[in-house]
RNA sequence: GGGGAGAUACCAAAGCGGCCAACUGGGGCAGACUGUAAAUCUGCUGGCAAAUGCCUUCGUAGGUUCGAAUCCUGCUCUCCCCA
């Protein structure tokens, strides 16, 4: 399912090829995150066209909370229900046991859930969230982790990663024992965890190789612990996951993170940074990092962004885009979120060329530089 | 002409003797956001020192009181009702 097409000589960056049944996907590359089956206020006709995306992400625990897994198996999964009909991952669920604690309690079954929409109680072991990735039917599906908190010590650190390795199995048994749902094959990733442990890191990247599957994923970074620590993790972990297979780097970041990552070998990222905070009037440009409501864009009629990642970056100003976000209009969320996401899915396909034309590493140190900068 | 109600910081609106530089909204200013419980959340919003402090504010001019945005008197203005 992968092929790695060209590899930089100065760093680990790598330039390839993902194929799924739904499409060819060049890497690196940025998948923009679509939790409800919506990449929030963003038409798929937009994400293919503006914007360039070829995958997408749902997420398991909100899909099957709304609307429910009946209705997504009678529409035909996923991808038919929302006609999307390029590639799609779906995440497990995993992250919400970090991010619903409080709603939550795991067991070495699995964890049980209060809804945040109703207060009712679920429970997602390994097995029923890959029951349930079936139906969905996204071509990419990931195992039951628990994403352990930050700061977090080390003893709960090994007990977590533990669990999740146990989780592990029994997600792999359950996928080889059933049968795609579709009329496609599916692929799942395995999840490495570990905290900031050097040593259960690598513990955690060789259980995740072990299991043979397609594609490996890092998780738990990018939870709160300090950039550098984030790279440190990335390094020992890369080190150890099968070279030849995509490696995913869950949940980050900003531009100079997956610049960061790139270099040291991942090929997937994902993120809530373009739409959540371009709807909160976060913009990633070219020229540096704005808040777009501040007052001194007010008067600033010039293109959100002169070399336009997308078409929306020239057609409208910041001091327009300000009114919008300042307004709470809905257009400025629209306008915000496909240029951020056109900016970040940009920046990964020039990464691309740059490896491919063998200058990675100097053009990714000029542009962490720029992208650092906050106007 | 007669009767009634009210004037509070950018706006709206509480407060009705000390705990009031003054509740709360809005607006304004800034910040946060990393596998989306987020079109969300947080802070500041009289001036100056910016920590404990000091100075000037509640239509206006006086008064009562140890002490007033809060009580009394005059004045100005606004709104409502009846003629």
């Amino acid at each position: 399912m992968f092929v790695i097409q060209s590899r930089d000589k100065e760093t680990g960056a790598r330039a390839g090829v993902l194929k799924t049944a739904h499409g060819e996907i060049p890497t690196p590359v940025f998948m923009p995150v679509g939790t409800a089956g919506t990449v929030k206020g963003i038409l798929h006709k937009d994400l293919k066209e503006e914007i360039g995306a070829k995958i997408i992400l749902g997420n398991t625990y909100h899909l099957y909370l709304r609307p429910g897994i009946e209705i997504l198996k009678a529409a035909g999964g996923l991808h038919r229900f929302m006609s999307w009909e390029a590639t799609l991952l779906t995440d497990s669920g995993g992250y919400q046991v970090f991010s619903l604690t409080g709603n939550r309690k795991l067991t070495e079954e699995g964890a049980i859930f209060r809804s945040h929409i109703d207060g009712s109680t679920h429970v997602f072991t390994p097995e029923n969230t890959i029951d349930i990735q079936r139906i969905i039917g996204a071509d990419i599906i990931m195992a039951f982790d628990e994403c352990a908190p930050f700061p977090c010590d080390y003893r709960y650190a090994k007990k977590s990663v533990g669990l999740t390795h146990r989780w592990l199995d029994r997600a792999v048994e359950r996928f080889q024992q059933t049968d795609p749902v579709w009329d496609y094959e599916q692929f799942l990733f395995p999840i490495v965890q570990g905290s900031t442990f050097d040593d259960l890191r690598k513990i955690s990247a060789e259980k995740a190789a072990s299991t043979g599957m397609a594609g490996n994923a890092i998780g738990g970074l990018s939870v709160g612990e300090p950039a550098e620590e984030m790279y440190r993790i990335i390094e020992v972990v890369n080190g150890i996951l099968p070279f030849d297979k995509p490696r995913y780097l869950m949940g980050v970041g900003t531009p100079v993170n997956i610049l960061e990552a790139i270099e040291r070998g991942i090929d997937m990222f994902d993120c809530v940074m373009p739409t959540r905070n371009g709807r909160n009037g976060m913009l990633f440009t070219n020229e540096g990092i704005i808040n777009i409501k501040n007052r001194k864009w007010s008067h600033d009629f010039n293109p959100l962004d002169p070399e336009g990642p997308s078409s929306v970056s020239l057609d409208y100003s910041k001091a327009y885009l300000r009114h919008l976000v300042i307004s709470g209009e809905i257009l400025g969320a629209q306008i915000a979120s496909i240029h951020n996401l056109a900016f970040y899915l940009k920046l990964v396909g020039e990464a691309r060329k740059k490896i491919e034309e063998g200058n990675f590493k100097k053009w990714k140190n000029g542009m962490v530089k720029k992208l650092s900068e906050r106007l």
